[in-house]
DNA sequence: AGATTCAGCGCACACGTGTGCAATAGAAGA
DNA sequence: TCTTCTATTGCACACGTGTGCGCTGAATCT
């Protein structure tokens, strides 16, 4: 833990300069003395301070990861991903969750610029223009992750799925199976891939002639719960779906318990598809029909870029692009072509309404 | 980003040394100046440097977290009340997946001493001799999550769930629904966290004057593929059993799709217990029966312990004692009495294969 | 044999911050 | 008025590492 550079160099003999080249196998120290100071190394147990060593080299090898919650399992992969290619790359992983506080966003931003981390990835759900500046002025290079970044600065990117396209699958599938009213539950506000879901949604609706209803859009928060309460709002609609679209799978997963708890039949009375396809989706009851993210494969990716960020710097920034991933429909049990039973039911609830 | 007290110095018309405590509130310093020079490094947007400050200091207010895979969701949620508690005492969260493989835990470890944090979370299932050897040259204090540390050093300390309890309480609830013939799927292997879930397993069954059948103790990894193959070499025994007790809720969720696969029904022709209470247990086909662990309280408990650890050193490092936390039993659906179904079904699963 | 090259190593400084101690100046006391 | 105290501030050094440059001695060249 303590010995230095410099006890080495005392214990072979030497100054501490040559300890140091010796060590990083410089071509300027002769074989023998080379291998005479690394097995002293070795057996004094030396271990580099990384702190003097970043201070005057100014890498770090370490990278900030904010998220809103690593116990979001959507977001626990993309850190996975994340995670693995960075200690690939001999880099260090600091994690921040944000827990969608601003004050507690802006103070992570702070610290990881304090420790002058060689590059920062945000998973945060809304990159506000203010908290944009913020990290910018961390002086490393950014990556977004599901995020648009309009006013991208010199070096801030973005890897994203197609939320549009997404939202555009999974309606799109609902339709073919003969829905016609589609709820969308909505995810935590004013985050852009909500927008984009969202825009996909309207874009499969209006593409297939049915004009999208503006009470059929629901507010969600992305969460279990925000889906739970999205259930009985929609039933509580003058004319309910028979189908819907949430913005992810926990949304979904809390829908779908609302509904078991209130004894309405999935998918016979009504259509449930997700987004993410997080590990659990598929041992849900029912399995969970979905838009499935590469999220491991994101999390790489924008390791990947962020490490090209760093190495390049000045020189070819230009050349990085942002990277929008596809995402691709996988049909499970939650969904089913709309037969007499859904039309039905719903057709009675307004009867059983207009009855009052 | 490059400004440094230096420069505010300069700017101040004072030396160095004067900023740095004027920053840090020294009461050597008048309140003049110190109003002068706090805005002046306020608008200069100075960011001090943590790593200058650490190399003389010896803190580095960042703590190093191991864990196999942070895409467990068991995992995550520890990490989860990990992080913020550590946050809210000013301290910086570095993780570090290990992802099971030896190599890369040792590699881990030595780049959490490189980089001097103050100490050392580990959430890795098994914790040999030869990975405690490392983990002590640290020069940092230890705290292991569901643990033994049979040898443990000075300032290795560990906080777990009362497995054994946690086993008996699983095991004794399918006793008192009537099973007789229950099986145990492992979890990952030579983990002391399964060691003992299976005694507590074991004593269940002896209380209750069943003598524990070994061909039950079924081999699994604490993962779903696992507990899918676990199904199979179960239904392959001469004599299967009516209920099972799993490691965890990923080895449960496993088994309940390969069972649903194989047109079983759970409860009712397998009664199914997990362990942990992870947030999908709730959530799946049939809700799960299983033992619950406070996960982010004993992600904080063991940030707390480890900040005491810090904090004392030399001092009153021995008033620290290991933390064992109560699971509690969460009776859901995939539980019910042995009925003459599970029974029946049983015999004529022997009854075809002696016909054979 | 003398001049030149070059491998191998040490000196000195830098990175940005914290802290013990001396120095200064002004105020208070004698 | 001289001394003593005290409130401020600066000096010097330390933390552990990397690197440009100069120095030495031996080998090579002419």
């Amino acid at each position: 833990m303590r010995v230095s550079i410099k006890d080495i160099a005392k214990a072979a003999g030497v100054s501490h300069p040559t300890v140091s080249r010796a060590l990083s196998d410089s071509p300027l120290i002769s074989k023998a003395t080379k291998a005479r100071i690394q097995r002293l190394a070795q057996e004094m147990g030396y271990s580099p301070n990384a702190l003097a060593r970043g201070l005057v080299t100014r890498q770090t090898y370490s990278v900030g990861v904010v998220v809103t919650t690593i116990a979001d399992p959507f977001v626990a992969e993309i850190v996975q991903g994340i995670e693995t290619t960075a200690h690939d790359h001999g880099y260090t992983v600091i994690l921040c969750n944000s827990g969608a506080e601003p004050q507690r966003e802006i103070a992570a931003v702070e610290m990881l610029r304090s420790k002058r981390v060689d590059g920062v990835i945000v998973t945060s759900s809304r990159v506000g223009a203010l908290y944009l500046e913020y990290l910018e002025r961390i002086g490393a290079p950014v990556v977004l992750i599901n995020n648009h970044n309009e006013q991208s600065g010199h070096y801030t990117f973005s890897v994203e799925v197609d939320n549009q396209h997404g939202g555009w699958l999974a309606t799109g599938h609902l339709i073919q199976l003969g829905h016609r009213r589609i709820s969308y539950v909505t995810g935590p506000a004013n985050s852009s891939s909500d927008l984009d879901r969202q825009a996909g949604y309207r874009h499969a609706l209006t593409e297939a002639g049915i004009e999208p209803d503006a009470t059929l859009i629901i507010p969600g928060n992305g969460r279990p719960d925000g889906g739970e309460r999205a259930l009985d709002t929609m039933l509580s609609l003058a004319d309910p779906p028979t189908a819907v679209f949430c913005y992810n799978d926990m949304t979904a997963i809390g829908l779908i318990a609302a509904a078991r708890r209130r004894g309405i039949a999935i998918p016979r009375e009504l259509s449930v598809v997700g987004f993410d396809d997080i590990v659990f989706a598929s041992y849900l009851d029912p399995p969970l029909t979905t838009v499935a993210q590469p999220k491991v494969e994101m999390g790489q990716l924008a390791m990947h870029m962020l490490l090209s960020l760093i190495t390049a710097r000045e020189d070819n920034g230009e050349e990085i692009s942002n990277k929008v991933l596809q995402g691709n429909l996988v049909v499970r049990a939650s969904t089913r072509k709309l037969g007499r039973r859904a039309d039905n039911v719903a057709r009675e609830r307004i009867a059983l309404r207009q009855d009052k």
